[in-house]
DNA sequence: TTGAAAGCGCTAACAG
DNA sequence: CTGTTAGCGCTTTCAA
């Protein structure tokens, strides 16, 4: 693999003016410049990145950092991310943390060994608010759907509470009084800020709480279908369910298929995210819309802008709107 | 940033036992290793993996490069890969590439500049022929989706074909004499090897082809939808369509719904892929299943081993088996 | 406009 | 068992 020193003795120059041209320094003379660059092509040299980033102490590398389990968000996220990064000269390093612990510990990796320049980080979980201490942190953070607001220089933050809130109410306007919840994964910031978003608004709604309209899920399709097959021992049943995600609705709509009981007629069944399948299960879902590529891309150009305009240290909360989409299993008119 | 010297100079050794204590080398008396390990710990110190990949001339980082469209596969195959190589210390970088020439690109940067270790490269489109030459890289490499068949150490592709006929004969065997197909995008390996085993399905059913029973899509659900609306002026219609993937199905159950055809009765459709919304849509879709989450592992597992077993050049061709799942579109009694 | 030289943090001979 | 030293490939003063 040629070297810059290759470079520069077939070129018949220092290893220094090559350096010039490779940094687009003004200071060479056009001659030299345009032989230098012919000299590049022939070798197909590169420069070689570790030593560039040894050297500036900066890897043009951004870590990203997911919890384990896949959620829907990851590939787009990722992709939002990559559009607007890559350009920049930057590159994507993943990686995946299984919990609190192990996600200290590839952050700690990842920003003092990888040399990361800047990171982005996913964790929703309410567990592990003291990592991402800022006085101890030299690179730029953005942290997605957290509970943890400050240490990071950026928090980007689906409007979980509003959405929740939104779609519960739009249930009680038309007419649901019994309306019950499926709880995502515990201590789970997206999962308590719905959970919250749907407390406030049954209150708001005069509507009495009551914990056996409550239903414990994890996220997942099978956890939102126990939830709605329990309804079968429970005398007094919801007219209506909130189900913190879309794939403990859709668990949700072919539970109660099976306990024959009509969706949106007997029950109706919401959810929160729009995942793509949402609109293809039957009857076609009602939930709310997360604009995720989006926040893939903001996440990406904010970090790009921390990174090349020197890090300016304006802490900053992003609240990302969500909307309302009404599709049929909650039996309304569309109206919105 | 504390580095060896750091450690060395508080633990009072020289920087060469700490970096042996640090790659486990057995010549260390054991009281020093202690003593550097205690220090290590006390400035939090770890090891910076720029400097070290320059000197070993490896970074133990590896390079996954991917369409820049995000097909359905994309999160599936990064979790994969991931699962393997973080426990054996590799790191992922990713990158997309537009298209051909910016695939050469970011295939040469990844190795030349970013020095990855070895890379896993997803392009289907049977374009690039030329790029991974075997001769000029230094790198174990290994293609996933390829047309592409020497050039690389390791290729590990859906079995397309043989998956295309199977579910071409299903719809054979249930009495269909007029089936069409819509293909993927132009020049893109995992349509035209479906469209083979379409083909030759036909043939050994006895079948004639016809021109009228080819649509042309890109994999997207609205060519899929587009392709069925122009049935429309057909005066010959298929009785039953294979799409090249369930996103096109998808799209084109929701055009037979529109043209007030019945899905299955009047018109059977089947896809591929088993994406995650196909048994979700009404009717639920008949489609061959692809285990995508299995071959992102493979691929990892593979290249963990041609990484730390010295590369044994065996160039092997993977070929992964896909199964037939028969739901409701394709109208046939489960069987299988 | 150019070159010489120091050094980024680490590993790996080579000596002792 | 431990220390000295020479780089890995690059950027960046400092001189010329």
């Amino acid at each position: 693999m040629a070297t810059i020193k290759d470079v520069a003795k077939s070129a018949g120059v220092s290893i220094a003016t090559v350096s010039r041209v490779l940094n687009g320094s003004a200071n060479v003379k056009q001659a030299t410049r345009d032989a230098i660059q012919r000299t590049i092509q022939e070798l197909n040299y590169m420069p070689n990145a570790l030593a560039r980033g040894l050297q500036k102490k900066q890897s043009k590398t951004i870590g990203v950092l997911f919890p384990d389990a896949t959620s829907y968000y990851f590939a787009e996220i990722i992709r939002g991310i990559n559009t607007c990064i890559q350009q920049a000269g930057y590159r994507i390093v993943v990686s995946s943390a299984h919990d609190a612990a192990d996600e200290a510990n590839v952050f700690l990796s990842l920003w003092k060994s990888q040399q990361v320049s800047g990171m982005i980080v996913m964790m929703p979980s309410t567990h592990n608010a003291t990592i991402f201490n800022s006085t101890q942190r030299s690179i730029p953070l953005i942290l997605l759907n957290t509970a943890i607001t400050d240490g990071a220089d950026i928090t980007i933050t689906i409007d979980n509470y509003q959405g929740a809130k939104e779609i519960t109410k739009h249930l009680i306007e038309h007419g649901h009084q019994a309306i019950g919840f499926i709880h995502g994964a515990p201590n789970n910031h997206d999962s308590e800020e719905r959970y919250r978003g749907y407390q406030d608004a049954l209150n708001e709604g005069n509507l009495t709480r009551s914990s056996h309209l409550e239903f414990h899920g994890n996220f997942t399709e099978n956890s939102g279908y126990r939830a709605v097959i329990s309804l079968l021992n429970q005398s007094e049943k919801p007219t209506a369910i909130f189900a913190a995600n879309d794939a403990m609705a859709i668990g949700a709509v072919e539970a109660a298929r099976q306990l024959s009981l009509q969706v949106p007629q007997d029950i109706a069944i919401v959810g929160f995210d729009d995942i793509s399948t949402a609109r293809y299960i039957n009857p076609p879902l009602t939930t709310m819309n997360v604009p995720v590529l989006e926040i893939g891309e903001m996440a990406g150009n904010h970090l790009i802008r921390l990174l090349e305009d020197n890090r300016q240290v304006v802490t900053r909360e992003i609240t990302v709107p969500v909307h309302l989409v009404v599709r049929e299993s909650c039996g309304c008119p569309k109206e919105k």
